[in-house]
DNA sequence: CGGCAGAAGTGTATATTTGCAGAACTGCTA
DNA sequence: TAGCAGTTCTGCAAATATACACTTCTGCCG
């Protein structure tokens, strides 16, 4: 589905590089121990400077839990937006989780090694998902279309309810997205403390679920 | 209130080295501007080794931050158990809220001008509402003690239903810190964004409702 | 093709941070 | 007051990370 044709040569030596930069970066950490590995260790093996090292990586870790974050590709996001009526919140939380689960679907090999690599060092485990909220920003976009989508739908005609204003959105995306955090941070020490099982799409059906509970009146 | 008799030499010594570094480092912030002062000019003003300075830092962040998060004291953690009756997580939220404001019970003139540092790196500010989380399971321990304090109340006898099993009660605490956690993110985000006026009560106090709305049914 | 504009990669210097091993100091006790 | 045990502090070395200036390479257009 990733077109490596029609690719300039430029694409496809920064793809080859970045694929280089993990594999080293995952191998090595399975050889040695993550923490035994160095940044130097790294460049050598994928043949790069140090310095295009943190251009690519940004750090030791982005190297080895991945350089892209696990964000929603482009059928999961049109999927959320459409998903008018039902709850933004919930079906966050399942796209994320969805987006989580897809990770490897490039480099099946490589995914696996890396999360053995991930199972050996719990730290590593809470950092991945950590790092969804750098791109927060981009998540909470995702979710004003998706609350503008709502609103549309509930107001088809010139109805005097516009639904909110589009600042109330804005600030309803932010808040939904630091909410799915929350919950995401709770699943993921439960899922952390199972012994991180393959599917920890339950995990955060149950923090939800919770979730709700506790901020009921 | 702070006994400074009755403390060893060792403990006086302890504190002066924190408040050496901390005065240190917001003085010298102020004056070049956080990201041109280095560790090792804080260093040279304490008079202390940059390893030391690790010790008791952690991070340059840490010194011009305050080298203690921002927890409740004694007396709020008290009244926060005792809070029997209302909701935990509003509670939880305003009792950190205070403990936020409290920070600068000591120290008033070293608090300002902290604040001015802060006001003129909107970075930072982010940070030091994130350096409680930090204390994410002390904060959870407190929560847990609430809980159980409500649960006993709710069946002062021998009644049939003692609650929440003591496991249960461990998760909800974990969930209720990690939706604060969610709450004040946000507020955070919104009180950056009007510019770090002085009381950031209102702005919990917005978020908590509009989390509330949006985890409705 | 020649060559230009901008992207990508690199080298060097410097800053932040951690681990380790040993020195100096404090509180306590005989 | 001498000395022991434990804590605190320090120096050193190495690793991670960033800033800046410079070189090399790619895509593109005349």
């Amino acid at each position: 589905m990733t077109d490596t044709h029609e690719e300039g040569l430029r694409a496809r030596k920064r793809r080859a590089t970045r694929e280089a930069i993990e594999r080293a970066a995952v191998e090595l950490s399975l050889e040695h121990g993550y923490e035994h590995v160095t940044v130097e260790m790294i460049c050598e093996v994928a043949d790069i400077s140090q310095r295009t090292f943190f251009n690519y990586a940004g750090s030791k870790e982005g190297a080895v839990l991945g350089i892209e974050p696990p964000l929603p590709d482009q059928e999961l996001r049109a999927a959320y937006v459409a998903g008018r009526g039902s709850d933004p919140l919930e079906d966050l939380l399942a796209t994320l989780a969805e987006a989580f689960a897809r990770m490897g679907g490039a480099a099946p090999e490589l995914f696996r090694k890396r999360r053995r690599v991930i199972e050996s060092h719990p730290a590593l485990a809470l950092k991945e998902f950590a790092r969804m909220e750098e791109a927060q920003s981009t998540v909470v976009e995702l979710v004003r279309e998706r609350l503008e989508e709502d609103d549309a739908g509930a107001a088809p005609g010139g109805a005097p309810s516009p639904g909110r204003v589009a600042g109330e959105r804005s600030l309803d995306a932010r808040m939904t997205v630091s909410l799915a955090f929350g919950v995401m941070h709770f699943a993921a020490a439960s899922w952390l403390d199972e012994g991180l099982p393959p599917d920890p799409g339950p995990f955060l059906a149950a923090a939800l679920e919770r979730a709700r509970r506790l901020t009921g009146r």
